[in-house]
DNA sequence: ATGGATGCAAACCATTTGCAGTGTA
DNA sequence: TACACTGCAAATGGTTTGCATCCAT
């Protein structure tokens, strides 16, 4: 769970989004937004399904798929793996790292040392044994750029 | 493409695995292995089934699927998104990064100030705009190790 | 009032699985 | 020869879409 001061902040940037983008708030998209925004895991759109219906019991699951992409492209909320991605293989096992193109999925491999082994802080070590330190650079690949940027 | 000397490395390195495994080295895995390991890219099973079905017209897309998971077992693949990964959904906004469970594939924020802006080699630049570094590290998490091992 | 938003059900598409035939060890 | 592996085709399951209806503006 959220700080209800995080939470109501996070409702307040919501409604001032949805005006400015001259999108209907809905009683769905309020309170599918509440749902996601008062969570602190990455729930995918079964789990705010669910949640959501005990709220409101005749919303659909397809309403929460369009509603969570379109907060998405208003920058309310960000993805963990994107849209129609499909699994992609490595065949370098070398540490490495990727530049990830967030507009074409492309993923590109450098090598730097410097990030093989960083000084990981203290906290994250409560949440498990850790394997690999991994930096994903979010980008645009330079052919999406030419293209149509 | 992939240099020869580093090819032919692991191309000895999957016959060996093979063995030590006691699984079969079949035309079809030698062909499925060699298509990933020579790619810079990385590439999703249909991809990988096209370019073999030029060497191999038989070739199905499920065995490029069940000898791509396979490696990854044997530890001669990674992947970019997890098994029956779905997409899940982030309201947090501000900067952070996550410790990923390998096992169950949750995800866990955490924040760092050193990891927000981390220095960026030059060649990176070259792929195209960045936009954000983002710090993923990889392990197992308190759960998955107390429940299986 | 009216155009965007919703719910339903059907479609989609990447991935997986059962099974009978096939080829490696 | 025996058993693991393959190819086929059908099933699966997350996600998307067409369409008639509904409701926020």
């Amino acid at each position: 769970m959220i700080e209800a001061t995080e939470l109501s902040a996070r409702m307040d940037r919501f409604r001032a989004a949805c005006r400015d983008a001259g999108i209907k708030l809905t009683h769905q998209r309020m309170e599918i937004y509440r749902e996601i925004a008062s969570s602190i895991g990455h729930p995918d759109a079964e789990t705010i399904y669910q949640a959501v219906r005990d709220r409101v019991p005749t919303v659909s699951l397809d309403t929460v798929y369009r509603t969570l992409w379109l907060m998405t492209e208003l920058g309310l909320l960000t993805t963990l793996g994107s849209r129609h991605e499909r699994v992609r293989f490595d065949a370098n096992t070398n540490p490495h790292h990727h530049f990830v193109c967030t507009r074409c999925g492309r993923a590109f491999d450098f090598y730097h040392q410097d990030f093989d082994s960083l000084a990981v802080p203290e906290s994250v070590h409560d949440f498990g044994e850790i394997v690999a330190t991994h930096v994903e650079i979010r980008g645009v690949c330079a052919e999406c750029t030419t293209h149509d940027g």
